[in-house]
DNA sequence: AATGAATGAGGCTTCATTCAT
DNA sequence: GATGAATGAAGCCTCATTCAT
């Protein structure tokens, strides 16, 4: 409840982004976060409760954020979604799901084990699942391939938010990815 | 030295695989397999001489052999690979690879962190990547997307082999990954 | 209590006076022994109650006899004892020791740390040290030394005992070890 | 990272030195040199990142200090070695290379068993010996025996070490040990 | 506000020993 | 008489976390 120094504080969230992306939640230590920021583990804690909050912090927020506008999508009330931006497709609707956030969303993705958010990629795709499915006739011998399909269009997210530097080409390479998972999904509903 | 009880040791085996699968070899612990299985930790020690070695009994044989019936397709020498099958396509191909081994699969792709079986995934996506990049003309701005279809081939593969329960299922589904791949993939062709 | 075979009751025993003596009480597992001996180590409980007992079988009466001889000798009576056989002198004293018991000697002298013998070579050499203090008058300042060519006697009765192959070299070098040590210690008495 | 308090750094290392010297190193447990010192096992490796680590403070850098002036003085080039001091005889070359580092060689001679340093004793016995044989006519069946009296020599030192409390009576007393074992050795040589 | 000191819990592994068949 | 199965205690080490200054 003292006044922190925000560069310290500002520091050690991003060290902790930097590394928990490079090595997840579970492989990081708080005394590696804490040397490579240049201060005592002791004052990592002045700062931040405990380990898991780190986390809550970096990705907290984001998660919500992107549940909330996640589900209005689902729910066709995603015209004015995803930082005020009307979503035309789906290409676009993803794109701005992850603009500026990609090292969070690839750490909800794949780097949260052992957290409370390790049921992170599992929700989103399983929400998509079941929208496609009301809005779909869906074959029930094709239901577990819908299910494949989803998490690779989610795979392929993040994959790109991996190594995307700049919005354009996150942007152009989320499109390519929603055709390329649009055309093919077509192999389902010939 | 001496041939233990095989119902421990399976029993051993399959907790083990049950608890990589679903935690990942770091995530579980040799007190936890003990408990699951019903016997004191230094019991688990008489049947495996460490955990590394449970997991080579698990996907060593599956790792090598994989790789091996691999590097063949890749070089084209696959007509008689994976199983002595003739192998037609790639459907064909990465069924007849998985065939009774979809747990073992799914624990080198996304299960191995922190053993010597970590980069297996990257391996695969990479030998793929290059010989599709020795194939085709592949546009410079394209590559990224490139490893990213490929990584999205493979973690469809991997999604299938998770819920997979016989070998017509594993096909089909498998089958089909590879038709909305395909079709799919054009997209970066056009 | 059951009849025991005593081949297998041999074999143990040479086997763990060869591995106590290779590396040492501590340094050599149950597991070991029963492995060289070719039965299962529970089978090696049936014959000895446990590791400690073993090694009281192997050197429990050479020790006895050696400390009584040797107090024997200590207390001028030692005109016959050790194996009956008179000893003139402090060599053949000591080969008398010895004879035949070469790696029982170097176990109670050097490997067994952790037992209730690893006080033996102080025993040893505490006792000759008061006996000589007895008989001898000893400069204060010298007393210590006194120990340390104790010491040395009996170090060097070890190292010839590791390596001596019959009675005739044992006799030798420690006839040699004993000339080497007399003139020597002629040094504190000039 | 940080230098910690000397106090308990220095009670960490005197308690092992202690403890090493006593029982070993092998029987010597993190627990006890923790319990003896009044501080928690976790804390302790806070100090020494383990235990060997331990050890090579207490005598590493004696260790390679000796067996460099040790060499020196076997190949001739003793005049200036060991700190300095010409050494004009076996006995003052000794009581060099011991001063004020007496623990660390006890450890090291008869208490290092399981580590790096294991094989020290037997090394500058052999050298010594290989020495001896350079320089004189060894009659062959007299080579074991001068290994033994080597043995013995070293046996001395360490015995020495073990009591000697300061620079006058370690000198004086390896120096009577010397003469001891010069004029014993001529039993070798008649 | 910052830090060195400290720790309990838990992780992997080995060992001597017991038990049921 | 022999053995595979089983175990508790202990060993080394790391981690997240707390406390006193």
């Amino acid at each position: 409840m003292q006044v922190q120094k925000p560069e310290i504080r500002e520091k050690i969230l991003a060290t902790s982004l930097k590394l928990f992306y490079k090595q997840g939640y579970r492989g990081t230590t708080t005394r590696q976060i804490a040397g490579e920021v240049g201060i005592s583990v002791s004052n990592l804690y002045k700062y931040f409760r405990n380990k898991e909050i780190l986390l809550d912090e970096l990705v907290g927020s984001f998660h919500t954020w992107y549940l909330t506008g996640y589900q209005a999508i689902l729910s066709h009330e995603n015209k004015d979604t995803f930082d005020g931006v009307a979503v035309e497709n789906l290409g676009q609707a993803f794109f701005e799901s992850m603009k500026g956030h990609c090292r969070e969303f690839v750490i909800l993705m794949h780097k949260s084990q052992g957290t409370k958010y390790q049921g992170f990629k599992q929700t989103v795709i399983s929400s998509l699942v079941k929208h496609i499915e009301k809005e779909t006739v869906v074959h029930p011998e094709n239901k577990r391939m819908v299910e494949v399909l989803v998490s690779n269009l989610f795979n392929g997210l993040t994959e790109i938010a991996k190594y995307s530097r700049n919005d354009k080409q996150l942007s152009s390479h989320v499109t390519l990815l929603a055709h390329y998972h649009l055309r093919g999904i077509s192999v389902l509903f010939p």
